[in-house]
DNA sequence: CGCAACATTGAACGGTATCAAGTATGGTGG
DNA sequence: CCACCATACTTGATACCGTTCAATGTTGCG
């Protein structure tokens, strides 16, 4: 019983990624790939949406800001992900989408995906997998806000970033482009700058990682994981569209 | 074309509630309801998912539990809540949900749940829609866990319990049953229980609140939004199940 | 009545913020 | 090629918000 039920489940997700024909349907329904600069703004927060975004390379991220100028981002995107699958529930974003390093976006108008969606229900499956992922991210960016100190916080982070990596195929070895200032891994963290630069130097002392120059090298992968309380059962999400096709 | 856009999207998602043949069809293929007391838990961490709970009544919580034994809560639901519409996807639950009050569930399996969503599609938006909505709930939290003070973190997340049971129509004056304790506040608001009874105390000694025996009495609702920063524009969900009907 | 859970209070400690300099680093125009 | 500037990073001193520990009060329930 317990079997049955779960072979059903995985052909309902297709837990891998989304059926091929179902991706060439995306991807001919998508406006042609464009290009997108450090800071550049993609999605404003307040804004109506247009239009589903996927972030076929480099990376961006989500942020609030508070009627006191401070900042808190509440995501943070790389290359596969999809940039607002629950915003479009709500047809406004919430949060504003800024680009991390040069980046390739992938944009597909509501009105099209919508008819998509209706013929392919797969496609609707994988954005609510995708929404249902990202929900899981945040909650454990919670769990790490709320009960767990500094130090642990980013090294969680860290081991977070270069595990979704991983999953993408972006990130062979330890190394791998980090494009965050340390400003910003304080608004990812809910720290100060300056502790975010403490922080990162005892990790750094302890010959856990070297960060210089946005590329970052996890010398004791091991070390770092025990150090950062790091499970990550959960990440577990879908790729909606593959990496390698064009 | 923006305009045509937005009724299409407000037909696609239906945003008041699920069309009442799809709640009939839901609330058909569901268990007969059944009652859960104080500290009952509904989900395990890490059981897998069979069937999708919806809250009827009282209120419950999603915790995770770390290493050393501290706690964080990363959801609490009230009355006409979805308490695992993200981790269907999943198959398994990240997290456990425990019940604050005594409550009705209602339980549909998940085979009958996937061959329901199978033939009525808006079943499914809405599950999804149900999964973005608690995600920007989320969202909003980890701005308040970053950003704001522990006075204006609890300020914050009073106004939302009170607009959300309002949306529900479960809290008609500004008083309503309020069943978590103070180290339950503290789980949720990444707080000590100790500095909870504090920030509670000068929210009722500036007249904004009254709480005891389980009741919360909202005294000054324009004072206690101006210090909760609260704004409740990420609060758009829907009713899968309509309260009314039995 | 008496226990158990919850709430309250005080004192001392500590992690992190804030403020304020100072030091790379990289890009730009002359 | 250098002077200049902006941005990012580093470092120290001080203050505060919130924690921890410990004790006491309160409420409700078997």
């Amino acid at each position: 019983m317990l079997k049955v039920a779960e072979n059903f489940l995985t052909r309902f997700w297709s837990r891998a990624s989304l059926p091929v024909p179902d991706q060439q349907a995306l991807l001919a329904a998508a406006l042609p790939e464009r290009r997108a600069e450090k800071d550049e703004c993609l999605i404003e927060a307040g804004t109506s949406i247009r239009s589903l975004l996927v972030l076929r390379s480099g990376m961006a991220c989500a942020v609030r800001t508070l009627s006191d100028g401070s900042q808190q981002i509440v995501a943070v995107f790389v290359a596969g992900d999809t940039l607002n699958p629950g915003e479009l529930t709500f047809g406004r974003s919430l949060t504003s989408v800024y680009v991390l390093n040069p980046t390739v976006i992938l944009s597909i108008p509501l009105p099209e995906l919508y008819r998509l969606v209706t013929h392919r229900p797969a496609i609707g499956r994988a954005l609510w997998l995708e929404t249902a992922t990202q929900a899981a991210i945040q909650q454990e960016w919670i769990v790490g806000l709320g009960r767990r100190t500094a130090q642990t916080r980013l090294a969680h982070f860290l081991c977070e970033v270069s595990y979704r990596l991983r999953l993408r195929g972006c990130n062979d070895d330890d190394a791998f482009e980090f494009p965050l200032t340390q400003s910003e891994l304080a608004d990812v963290l809910g720290l100060s700058t300056v502790h975010v630069n403490r922080v990162l130097q005892t990790l750094r002392s302890r010959g856990l990682i070297e960060l210089n120059r946005n590329r970052l090298l996890i010398r004791n992968r091991v070390g770092l994981d025990e150090i950062a309380d790091f499970d990550p059962e959960y990440l577990h999400g879908v790729r909606l569209v593959d990496q390698g096709d064009t």
